[in-house]
DNA sequence: TCCACTCAGCCTACTAGTAGGTAGGTTTTC
DNA sequence: GAAAACCTACCTACTAGTAGGCTGAGTGGA
């Protein structure tokens, strides 16, 4: 791997960790083993860094986004395919936190073009999963209480809501737990008692 | 006001806009226009001070919970309340995130001790709440789909969940939104159709 | 009433250590 | 041999925290 795709990878550790605030160039250069000016010739600024690591996150999106052009995919499957990546992130600790969650909540100290960016990447996350909770709802798997955009935010909002509990109460499987239950609200129960197969 | 107080409320506001790690003595010092060393006279220590922040929004909730030791409170609008301080608090700014809830993405990073009273906090605020819902669940009010403890998780989730969207879009009106969804989602929608004094 | 004393609160001036960042030279790779 | 990668050595600004002195409001005699 290469050392910069290292830095990106330290950083990213780093950040849900610790925070943009809570860690520096000293912690990477020992983790990535080279000194701290060599993160510099790839970053200049820390902020760069970050930049890095969120646009790498954007980009994962953008191409989950991508795939759901065809229209051909489970939606109830593609939201359980989502919470138990997180899931599996949180609870072998490998990912404990979502890097843009942790940057959101830092955001009024960010520098401006990484908030701009942790912004975009709500966007973004935002349009993948209305498509989802949209189609879904076409399909009759989900069953929405209100707007689409409501509903999707709602879950975003449950998910990183049950990330902080989570941390919070030290107890990974805390996440599973509220995040199963976002995903379950949304499904209509009519239609999961009737039929097993709601494909178009 | 005390100068001792001037510096707690200091340090909640730089905690909730910053975090943990991203304000220092200097930025209360300015604030509160006093020396450095006169905040290290009252709070040794940068973590002494957070936890005397902490510590104060503890108290507040046990306060609370003491006050519903007589089980003549009307949950739903306890609830209610509680949202309504929050939606209050970040849509003027006075506080636009929950000094707890900061800490809590921060945890692997802070201190012990100040680690371990945010941890109090949230066992703290889940038994208040849990109070509230079991109450609320006797008098028929509400109408809890698991045990009360998942169902207070959830809420949670869902409360801290929204603040960091609300951030996230920049858009406090999300906080609005998706709390008072959380609250509703709670009331036995039965009930509250047929009668409107669901009291003991 | 005056003096001696205490003590909280606040100050200036300082420490050791760390932050992000830079200048310029050396090594590695294509 | 040129570009990219990496280094040593350094800088300035800032971090939390400390040492020790000044002030002014009480307190307890005699």
């Amino acid at each position: 791997m290469s050392t910069q795709q290292k830095l990106i990878d330290s950083a990213r550790y780093l950040i849900q960790t610790r925070g943009y605030n809570g860690f520096s160039y000293a912690d990477v250069a020992e983790e990535v083993q080279v000194r701290k000016a060599s993160i510099h010739h790839h970053f200049p600024t820390k902020a760069d860094l970050a930049l890095a690591v969120v646009e790498e996150s954007r980009a994962g999106i953008l191409a989950q986004t991508e795939r759901l052009a065809g229209n051909d995919f489970d939606p109830l499957q593609m939201l359980q395919f989502y919470v138990g990546y997180w899931e599996k992130c949180i609870t072998d600790a490998t990912a404990p936190f979502c890097v843009a969650g942790m940057l959101a909540a830092e955001l009024p100290s960010l520098p401006d073009n990484l908030a701009e960016a942790v912004r975009a990447h709500f966007r973004d996350l935002s349009r993948w999963l209305e498509t989802i909770l949209t189609r879904g709802a076409q399909v009759g798997v989900f069953q929405l209480r209100g707007a689409a955009s409501a509903e999707t935010e709602a879950f975003i909002a449950t998910v990183y809501g049950a990330m902080l509990t989570a941390r919070a109460f030290g107890d990974p499987a805390k996440f599973t737990e509220i995040a199963r239950g976002g995903v379950q609200r949304l499904v209509n129960q009519d239609a999961s008692k009737a039929t097993k197969t709601a494909r178009r």
